[in-house]
DNA sequence: AGATGGTATTGACCGAAATCAAGGCTGTCG
DNA sequence: CGACAGCCTTGATTTCGGTCAATACCATCT
């Protein structure tokens, strides 16, 4: 017999499923506590490993997933093998497309990243019972609308230097969402290798490598490890990622 | 006093405001009659110049609108005024970035264009209400949030040949949206100047120019008036888009 | 008609990023 | 250990699309 839990994690999001005591803003925050058991019934946890395919193009999706930890990338391909990303999913967003069976684009694990995921019937149901379950994912896609927008302009509109500048602050803010625009320096681990940087800013490999060492010889940031990034003066960085 | 009339368009779509007897799938379909009624109230129509700006960049939005006619151009801007168009809004699509009072993108009409608004008070106030207008919602904004990402692979990782078929399709297919691929012409006015067109696919109006009239010394298409695009061959157009 | 202004086309040239190619670093496995 | 595979960096060269500049087209107004 499964029970749910109702603590309070240290964000302030309710921790709600049994099998995935972590946050979990993305759906359970908006059900209620009889909805919820019934939830953690069929919700599963899941650990997945960099690199794995969690979404197929063209695959019918049966399930939807909180991120619990790490990125997930989402890409679209071209027929001809050229590939795009078109969004990373960082916890604790929502995975999946309401309303469609088939789905366009391919999700993948691009770091090691765990998930608590739900049969595709029962947050449908819920979503019909629960119309605060369906505002709540009206607002994030409302804001991933919003992130497609602004990175339409940086794939049409920023040279290669911007557009890496662009990146790191992006990932910057996203691991660490506190992160105010007076601080000069922050570190992370880049959650992605330099082939899907090219591929999220439409660039090559070695257009994106080029781009780093020059952001590393002008002392904006330093690598260690090819992952680990540690950036000295945001304000510099900021200042070229073309606003 | 202000009647409502049920009346029912030609799509299928009910007419229900009485200020604006078109097509309104966006709000009016997910209302009851009573809501109808306060909706039609307060609603006003508008016709509008192309290039008049509906929303400015920050601005604060006091009202949605649905498109009735006309297209709508929604663009985003660097500080140094490199622009890039991050969607259009055909009708009956509807206007607006609920949950947010700041605008961060700019609304342009670029043909003449219909709308009809409501106060943002009465569209809120509905949503509470009705939950069939948020699901409504929902649907859109992820479809625009499809279209959009659609649009990432095309600035990203399209050369420019591949950009200016992809854009002609995509608006050949919103303008007759029951188009279907076997058929192998079609034609219909432009609704953008090669400046948006270029603003639309990250590229120079001079290089939109340079695959126009490829496309027409190829004999895939023929333009009069810089406006009225014909279409000879829908096969070799979609064959020059890049899959 | 001629003048004006907005929009589109065309050509010559240039440069940023892609492509091609070689080599380095790190970790794993025989 | 040495060989191998993945990933990253760096250099040389090419190319696609941008920039600059001239011209054309068309509508409107005098």
């Amino acid at each position: 017999m499964v029970t749910v839990r109702q603590d309070v994690h240290s964000t302030g999001i309710p921790v709600l499923c049994q099998s995935c005591e972590a946050r979990h803003r993305g759906v359970c925050g908006a059900l209620d506590p009889d909805q919820l058991v019934g939830l953690a019934k069929t919700s599963s946890k899941h650990t997945i490993e960099p690199g794995v395919e969690l979404i197929g193009d063209a695959e019918t999706v049966d399930s939807y997933s909180n991120v619990l930890s790490g990125v997930v990338k989402l890409t679209k391909s071209l027929s001809d093998g050229r590939q795009q990303i078109v969004g990373l999913q960082f916890a604790p967003d929502f995975l999946g497309r309401p309303f469609k069976v088939e789905s366009a684009i391919n999700a993948e694990a691009a770091t090691a990243v765990s998930l608590c995921s739900f049969p595709r019937a029962s947050v449908e149901r819920m979503m019909r019972e629960s119309p605060e379950l369906e505002h709540r994912l009206l607002k994030q896609t409302l804001n991933e609308l919003d992130e497609a927008r602004d990175w339409m302009v940086t794939l049409g509109r920023k040279t290669a230097a911007e557009k890496v500048a662009s990146f790191l602050l992006m990932i910057a803010r996203n691991i660490d969402p506190t992160l105010d625009p007076n601080t000069n320096s922050t570190s992370f681990e880049l959650p992605l290798t330099r082939a899907d940087i090219a591929d999220f800013l439409g660039l090559t490999i070695e257009t994106v490598s080029r781009q780093l060492t020059r952001l590393r010889t002008d002392s904006v940031i330093r690598i260690d490890n090819n992952r680990h990034v540690t950036v000295d003066s945001l304000a510099r960085l900021a200042s070229r990622s073309g606003a």
